[in-house]
DNA sequence: TATCTCATGTAAGTGGTTACATGATTGC
DNA sequence: GCAATCATGTAACCACTTACATGAGATA
């Protein structure tokens, strides 16, 4: 259900079209949530018949009409009343984390493979993030921004923070790997 | 898909049955991987049919039968070749991190209490993790330890690391918030 | 000439959640 | 007497993915 509170909150910054809303979850809010164009039409669709949000046709020369929605009144309140609401267990889903173990029980030589893969794949994520940093943010100090900017700031740190918290462990997995096995005694 | 994976992945290490695997859940790989117990039983027909796994029936006085699985061979070798396939990027769904941007743009006052509730939650989770490391393998170096247990010790390593990144960000962002908004230049 | 971007959607399938259902045994 | 544990499942619903579809203008 709260793909939909996530397009609340996105409309809440203004109206957008579903295209825009679908270009923010690959850019600004895709550190913390997902999701495709057709999920996004389709709950657009559903926050509309439920009366959350509205939207006015625009139209365009040369390129399909646009809709853009925004924010009702009942939106808002729904939103509003959704914060507070408390936050439901999140569930890990690791898919890395299940191929380390049948790796190990199967007697695969490709662990140290996949690891050094996944270490690539977020080392360039954690680069990609500094690098938004650095140019968004230049190393200052968050509690001097205004608090938009200070939280947009605290929730990329968070990225940060994560993959580097992943990469140390990995760094120590792959150490560990090295040392010979000896028989359970 | 990957689901049908994780339970392959535990009936290699041993014949179970739907609720052993369940419990499983609940347990070992709780955290990196959850799932309930009808999820469980659907995949294990699933699987049942595709002949990956099959199951003997064990009667039991008092209780009902119980249905233990084991891998077949084309589930053995399914397994095998899964754990090699490309790991698919994992999409982040965190709605503690929606909520922040909700209640900023609304203004919402209620941002401290959810994040002290949030705090409270994942720093019961570390001092639970923690627990479980000092009681299983009491500070041990785990090149020390053979394959299976060192690989055990290096999954729950990872999710105390992830919470103890968390909190330190968490901690980060409670300071920040105390220090006064200024306006947008 | 071909691909990318803009901008919308439908249809079919799979994965996951919630609720319902049964029934004996063990511990409070 | 009541709840929990053991052990299995079905049915209905909701969420999400993959594939298909259109069509103009911009860029390589």
């Amino acid at each position: 259900m709260a793909l939909r509170h996530v397009i609340l909150t996105l409309l809440e910054a203004g109206p957008a079209s579903g295209y825009d809303l679908q270009k923010a979850f690959e850019t600004e809010v895709g550190y913390f949530w997902s999701a495709s164009h057709q999920q996004v039409y389709r709950d657009l669709g559903k926050l509309a018949d439920a009366g959350l949000v509205r939207f006015s046709v625009v139209p365009q020369s040369g390129k399909p009409d646009r809709k853009v929605y925004e924010l009702t009144e009942a939106g808002r309140a729904a939103l509003l009343a959704w914060i507070e609401s408390p936050v439901p267990p999140r569930k890990l889903h690791d898919e890395f984390m299940v191929r380390l173990m049948a790796g190990e029980l199967v007697g695969s030589v490709a662990l140290r493979s996949i690891l050094r893969d996944q270490m690539a794949l977020r080392g360039a994520r954690l680069a990609e993030y500094r690098t938004i940093e650095a140019r968004h943010f230049g190393g200052v100090d968050p509690a001097s921004l205004p608090m938009m900017q200070r939280l947009a700031l605290m929730r990329l740190r968070l990225g940060i923070r994560g993959e580097e918290a992943w990469l140390d462990w990995a760094q120590e997995l792959d150490s560990v790997l090295d040392a010979p096995d000896s028989p359970p005694s």
